[in-house]
DNA sequence: AATCGGTCGAGAT
DNA sequence: TCGACCGATT
């Protein structure tokens, strides 16, 4: 998230560049930010569980682009989450999961451009994507390094190590963290928006003598950041205000101030807020990075350099006590969040030979190749399997040899996706298990006054389930078509898939036989592993089956109501209480009559809660959040 | 004058 | 999911 409104509020410390004027130098790139555009162009690939690199293939044009001008790229991905984003970071994963029933029922409704933007939303950026990205960049001799926790701290440290000259993000909280000089807004011609924080004091509108780098970070935490939301009524000008009267340096007096300097009567500034003031600001100054010239996790600026006191600094992660665990998270061999070991790549044995694909980068020195390091180089491979296969203890995964494990790992890692896979599945189950007391619930089943008034692929074959489930549909159908050449289309496709049950049958069969990675197994040597992974895999299966029947009438409600609305039928008053906003594909310009005010009003609270919520998360974070949480 | 809340469109091919 | 934008609010 940022900082809201720090970009334009930082204009006269920012100019316009292009790659052209930085040939030479080396750049840290925020590769997530990569990853999050490129998984766009293939959402609906992921979201079918469809095997695709496109994503890899659009960061690598980045990629491709910074090394034509001489630029070496550095490619940072973000670690573990701190505790303090954790259940921001459950959120949204809830949010996805949503987005994916959303997405099947939608489907199921034959509601094709409204699923496809819900599919859409429902992709996650995981660490096996990332992995992919750094394994091709491996070929290319590119640089890249997982942060131990956020990617912002490590190109700060990179920046200011002066490793890297520039960094490449859409993050405004790179600024906070100390960075010198962020792009902000590459485009593929090579064009962005350089913020230099030498600069600074012209955006905060104060003499360059007279400005301190603190007061602006301590500017932004004010107006509200992602580890402390704002007082009410404090935005980014008021808390430049604030900044630039007071001479305070101690922010426990300085903040009680507030009201008084910015005559904000009302406003109240508890024991609570600036705890988690102090803590916000210990988190962007001391988070841990890891340097890879020394090859150990440091803090962004040590402790002793400041007067901060260790138990602010709750939130700015923890060391990790084992170097090589440290080390192969760097280098993005182990899985962030579970640590399991993914890959076994190491810089010191990089065949030095084997010429690189791209020849105009290889003469730049890798920031892993540091000469402090050669005794490394020679290190016994017993110690390495040793201590990983400790490690694995801890994870109840004790292979044979660091390979095997890896193997194991990648394939369990693998498992996971496969869960993408089953999402077809959704577009039965609704169909097969539709709840028996569906007409004992107050509001009728949605489906069902479709069916029978409004919706003429209903009225064909009440929930016809192959709309989902095949794919080619949505292919075939193409976001150019006007909405009713689409929906004839739809339509027709549909009757022909009617007329042949036989078909349908079949490829149900395919998606509840045995999975795909079930079978693989089956060719492993180690048959209990193989035994245990199909349990796993079935279990998957059924529960997802067993969770979309639960919504599958929930999701229904809206989706109809809004329809009744926006199609010809005469509207029905909607009773129905749900959690649903889809706007209708196929009437667009009825967008604002079908939002009936009562529907607005429950979606404003609902939104108001779960801010409430966050809020709460949040003080409860920094609030009582005595100990480090991890060891 | 600044902030807030809501809406909308871009992001990729 | 994000930021830009608008109108309402203080």
């Amino acid at each position: 998230m940022g900082i809201t409104g720090l970009i334009p509020f930082l204009e006269k410390a920012s100019a316009r560049v292009h790659l052209k004027d930085m040939r030479g130098s080396t750049v840290a790139v925020d590769t997530y930010c990569w990853l999050h555009k490129g998984v766009f162009s293939c959402a609906e690939k992921l979201a079918r569980g469809e095997d695709t690199d496109l994503y890899v293939q659009y960061c690598l044009k980045y990629v491709q682009l910074l090394v034509s001008y001489n630029i070496k790229p550095i490619l940072v991905f973000d670690g573990q989450h701190l505790p303090a984003k954790a259940l921001t970071e459950q959120r949204r994963r809830e949010s996805r999961q949503q987005s994916k029933k959303r997405a099947a029922e939608l489907l199921r409704l034959g509601r094709v451009e409204e699923a496809r933007s819900q599919m859409r939303r429902c992709v996650d950026v995981t660490h096996e994507m990332a992995l992919r990205l750094i394994h091709e960049c491996r070929e290319l001799k590119i640089d890249c390094i997982v942060a131990p926790y956020e990617a912002d701290a490590q190109m700060a440290w990179l920046n200011r190590a002066g490793i890297a000259q520039y960094i490449v993000t859409e993050d405004s909280d790179l600024t906070l963290f100390g960075a010198q000089r962020i792009i902000f807004k590459l485009d593929l011609s090579g064009a962005g928006l350089l913020v230099d924080a030498e600069k600074l004091h012209l955006a905060m509108g104060c003499r360059e003598e007279r400005f301190q780098f603190d007061k602006f970070r301590r500017m932004c935490i004010l107006s509200g950041c992602d580890y402390l939301d704002s007082l009410p009524g404090i935005g980014l000008a008021k808390a430049c205000k604030f900044m630039l009267k007071t001479e305070q340096d101690d922010m426990r007096i300085a903040l009680k101030k507030i009201p008084q300097y910015l005559n904000m009567r009302n406003l109240e500034v508890d024991d609570a807020y600036i705890e988690n003031f102090m803590k916000a600001e210990a988190t962007f100054k001391h988070m841990y990075i890891y340097n890879p010239l020394e090859r150990r996790m440091e803090r962004l600026s040590a402790l002793e350099n400041n007067e901060t006191d260790e138990s602010y600094c709750s939130n700015a992660g923890s060391l990790l006590a084992d170097n090589e665990q440290a080390l192969h998270l760097a280098l993005g061999n182990l899985n962030p969040f579970t640590l399991k070991r993914l890959d076994n790549w190491h810089p010191d044995r990089v065949d030095a030979t084997k010429p690189a694909k791209h020849i105009k980068h290889s003469k730049h020195k890798s920031i892993w190749q540091s000469n402090s390091h050669q005794e490394l180089v020679e290190q016994p491979k017993e110690t390495k399997q040793t201590s990983c296969a400790l490690f694995f203890k801890k994870v109840d995964f004790v292979g044979q040899t660091i390979d095997d494990e890896i193997e194991a790992n990648q394939r369990q890692e693998q498992a996971k996706h496969t869960e993408a896979e089953l999402f077809n599945i959704y577009s039965y189950t609704g169909k097969r298990k539709r709840s028996p007391d569906e007409n004992a619930t107050p509001p009728a089943s949605p489906v069902h006054s479709k069916s029978r008034h409004s919706n003429p692929f209903a009225k064909e074959t009440p929930r016809s389930p192959i709309v989902c489930e095949n794919a080619s549909l949505l292919r075939l159908l193409s976001p150019k078509k006007s909405s009713e050449d689409r929906s004839t289309r739809v339509n027709a496709l549909k009757r022909s898939i009617f007329t042949q049950e036989q078909r349908v049958v079949e490829v149900r069969s395919r998606f509840f036989g045995a999975p795909q990675v079930a079978t693989e197994a089956k060719t492993e040597p180690n048959t209990t592993e193989s035994e245990s992974k199909q349990l796993q895999v079935t279990e998957t299966a059924s529960d997802i089956k067993g969770n979309n029947d639960d919504d599958a009438i929930i999701l229904l409600s809206p989706s109809c109501s809004e329809d009744d609305t926006s199609s010809q039928s005469a509207p029905v008053p909607s009773r129905q209480e749900t959690a649903l906003h889809v706007k209708p594909a196929l009437a667009p310009t009825a967008r604002r009559v079908g939002l009936s005010k009562p529907k607005t009003n429950k979606r404003t609270t609902a939104t108001k809660t779960a801010k409430l919520a966050e809020n709460q998360t949040k003080l409860s974070m920094f609030g009582f959040q005595q100990r480090p949480v991890l060891k």
